[in-house]
DNA sequence: GTAGCTGCAAACAATTTGCACACCG
DNA sequence: CGGTGTGCAAATTGTTTGCAGCTAC
C-alpha cells in the first residue's frame, strides 16, 4: 500500500521556489508528448545532463499531480505514469481521459462526455452516489502499430 | 513493479487438486459480495478458523484471476482488490465492469456496450490499434450513502 | 540569513519466490 | 507413494521519509 501523502496539499501550498531541478523535470515532462514512468523521466533528465535525485523526481511529480498540472495513470501492473497537462488545460477543466500508446507512452487527450454520463447513469441506477471513475485506454499509436 | 508471472498460465493449466485452503479462500471470496483486498480476505479466512498463509491467498487469487474466475480492480492507491465472478459468468463472457462501493467493497456488475464501443471509436479515430481499456467506477452504495 | 529544496540511504508496503515439508489422490 | 500444494522467510520493486547540507530569494 502506498503510504498516505498526508501533508501533500499543505506542502503544495507552500511551494514557492523554482530550482534547477524543478525546471529540468518539467522540461523533460514537457518534451515527452506522452506518459512517462518515474524511472523514464529520471533517465531522460539525466540524459539532458542534469543531475537530479530519483527522490526529487518523485516529489515534483506528485506535486504536479496534486496541483492538477499533471495527469497520472496506473498501468495494469500498478506502475504510475505521468504527463503534463496544465499547459493546455485550465485548472478546473472537465474530467478528461487519454488513449495511451503501450510502446512509447505517447497519448492523445480525448473528451468523454458519453463515458461521463454512462458512469453516472449506471452507478446511480445501482443506487450508488458520490460517483467517481477511472478510464484508461491503451493501444498502439500509428507509429507502433505492427503488421 | 510487479514481477512477471511467467509460468502463471502453465501453472493454471496444471491445477488439479482441491485443498482445504483453496476451498476456504474461494468460500471467503464467495461470501463477500464485493471486492476484497488480499489482506482482508486473508483475515476473513483466518477468522473462519482456517489457517492459511498469506502467500497461498495471493497464489489462489492470481490463479482465479488468470482463469477468468475472478475480477481484479486496482484502487487509486494501487492496491489490488478481487471478486469472484465465475459463478454467474461464462469463462469467455464479454468484457464487463463494476460499480464498487468505496466503503464496503460491495459491487454491482454492469455491462458496458457503450463504453466498449466508445473506447474503440476514439482510440481508432486517434489512429491507435490493439485497443484495450480499463474502466473503474467507484461510489457509495445505498447502505453507505451519507446525508 | 534562512526557510525551503535536494539527495542519499534507510524505511516501507505490497507482492513474489526459494525451498523444505505436508498431504491429496 | 509421488508430485502438487503450502508456508515461512527472504528477495524484489515502486515509492516514501529522515536528516544533513545546499541554495534560491
Amino acid at each position: 500500500m502506498v503510504k498516505p501523502t498526508a501533508q501533500a496539499t499543505q506542502r503544495a501550498a507552500g511551494r514557492t521556489r523554482v530550482t534547477r531541478q524543478s525546471a529540468a523535470i518539467e522540461d523533460a515532462l514537457r518534451e515527452a508528448d506522452g506518459f512517462r514512468t518515474v524511472q523514464e523521466l529520471f533517465d531522460e533528465v539525466r540524459g539532458n545532463g542534469q543531475k537530479v535525485g530519483l527522490t526529487t523526481v518523485y516529489r515534483h511529480l506528485n506535486l504536479l499531480a496534486e496541483l492538477g498540472r499533471a495527469d497520472v495513470v496506473h498501468r495494469a501492473d500498478g506502475e504510475a505514469q505521468f504527463r503534463l497537462c496544465g499547459v493546455h488545460a485550465e485548472p478546473a477543466e472537465e474530467h478528461h481521459h487519454h488513449v495511451v500508446c503501450r510502446v512509447c507512452g505517447r497519448s492523445e487527450q480525448v473528451s468523454a462526455p458519453e463515458v461521463e454520463s454512462w458512469a453516472e447513469r449506471v452507478a446511480r441506477a445501482a443506487g450508488y452516489t458520490e460517483i467517481s471513475h477511472t478510464v484508461e485506454v491503451f493501444g498502439l499509436c500509428p507509429e507502433h502499430t505492427a503488421g
